[in-house]
DNA sequence: AGCATTCAGAAACACTGTTTCGATATGAAT
DNA sequence: ATTCATATCGAAACAGTGTTTCTGAATGCT
């Protein structure tokens, strides 16, 4: 106890940072704190995540959440923003090619995967495994920079005459929704076996290319 | 209190009849149950739906669920089953067609139009809406019997050779999840104009419809 | 009619998100 | 430096959830 008073008397004159050092161990204290809610989430599932579970790993009272986030849907929608955060990392990590076509399989192969890996994240950001949140403009702001790889593609493609449609947006939330169905299927049980849902997300992938690329015949 | 004892003191010399009486007496106050918890999710929203506030509407005590359904999921399970009749005869409702394309364009209508009347039972069924209950085999029957004109238009389809692909539940699941992906998001919040979400709906149905059915030019 | 069994129904338990409130400690002013 | 006001801390309480206990009462069988 009394952990922060040694460090507030170091030197009592420097008026002016102070509150900028508590400032910054808050900022500190909010990232361990959405770092703790993770590793919760990721160990034992989004509704594993409480407000009590995640003071009790930060051996701090839940006021302390509290004040930083507000309420629950505050620290849900870190972890919203986290999940974009690594989806967008997932998708920079899949190497540029000059086939549009390939490319775009290899992100569609990327978001499967990232719904493999971070199921807890998926279902945080768009299986509505937090009910209480919604995502507000921040958070779909999030979402569209992590889709960046695909919409600049898809941009792409229309631009080069691959693509028919004109609109880049509407091809985007074509391909997404219907590969999230088959995601969200599978991870709410409607589709058990998860090879068949595998194939069922290969040949979506492989049908919403051959309906937007024309294929020159 | 002692309401039940006037209509038990009635005879008290059939005994065979007794226990057939008791049990159609339960029988009648499970589908209460069912239908006040109906009633408070379509009103209210899923999440409104609680076994206190249910056990309040039907004024017993929360007990007496817990004896006829186990606990809740059993009670969302039976929300779930209701929810899929409804789809089935909203299925049914959708007058048949010779022109299987036209058909299958006019299910998907009656789809969509389901996730907008029926939005409770749909997030119950396929949102996930109440996270402790997952579909196990009676469920994903029920499920597999509300699509059967789906199941039936594309079999046909099929069969006819208007659609190449051999295997029909392959076709129905790629449509279903296609479909569902674009309501899906939109109930949850990323696709927040109707309007759009609908034009997206039905550019999915276009090209899905356009991807299966060989169109003979 | 008596007896065993079952069941109703209130209360309690364990957990949740959130708020209250007195004690404490902090930051500013004289 | 001491005092005062402010802000924060942190335990406890509140309201609500799913679920279980437990006692008294009614039920069904012998």
């Amino acid at each position: 106890m009394h952990k922060s008073s040694n460090l507030s008397s170091i030197d009592a004159h420097s008026v002016t940072t102070y509150p900028k050092a508590k400032l910054q161990h808050a900022e500190i204290l909010r990232l361990n704190i959405i770092e703790a809610a993770a590793t919760i989430m990721q160990e034992y599932g989004p509704e594993a995540v409480t407000i009590r579970k995640v003071a009790e790993k930060m051996e701090c009272p839940t006021k302390i959440i509290y004040n930083l986030f507000g309420n629950k849907e505050g620290l849900a929608k870190e972890l919203f923003l986290e999940g974009c955060k690594l989806l967008a990392t997932a998708f920079q990590a899949v190497p540029q090619q000059d086939d549009q076509n390939s490319y775009l399989r290899d992100l569609g192969q990327a978001y499967w995967e990232f719904s493999r890996n971070y199921t807890s994240y998926y279902m945080v950001m768009f299986g509505g495994a937090f009910s209480e949140f919604k995502p507000e403009e921040e958070s779909l702001n999030a979402i569209f920079t992590a889709l960046q790889q695909v919409i600049a593609v898809i941009t792409k493609a229309i631009e080069q005459g691959f693509i028919v449609e004109k609109d880049p947006l509407l091809v985007v939330n074509l391909v997404w929704a219907s590969l999230h169905g088959v995601i969200h299927l599978h991870l709410g049980g409607h589709i058990q076996n998860e090879e068949t849902a595998k194939t069922l997300y290969d040949r979506s992938v492989s049908n919403l290319i051959q309906t937007f690329f024309r294929n020159d015949n």
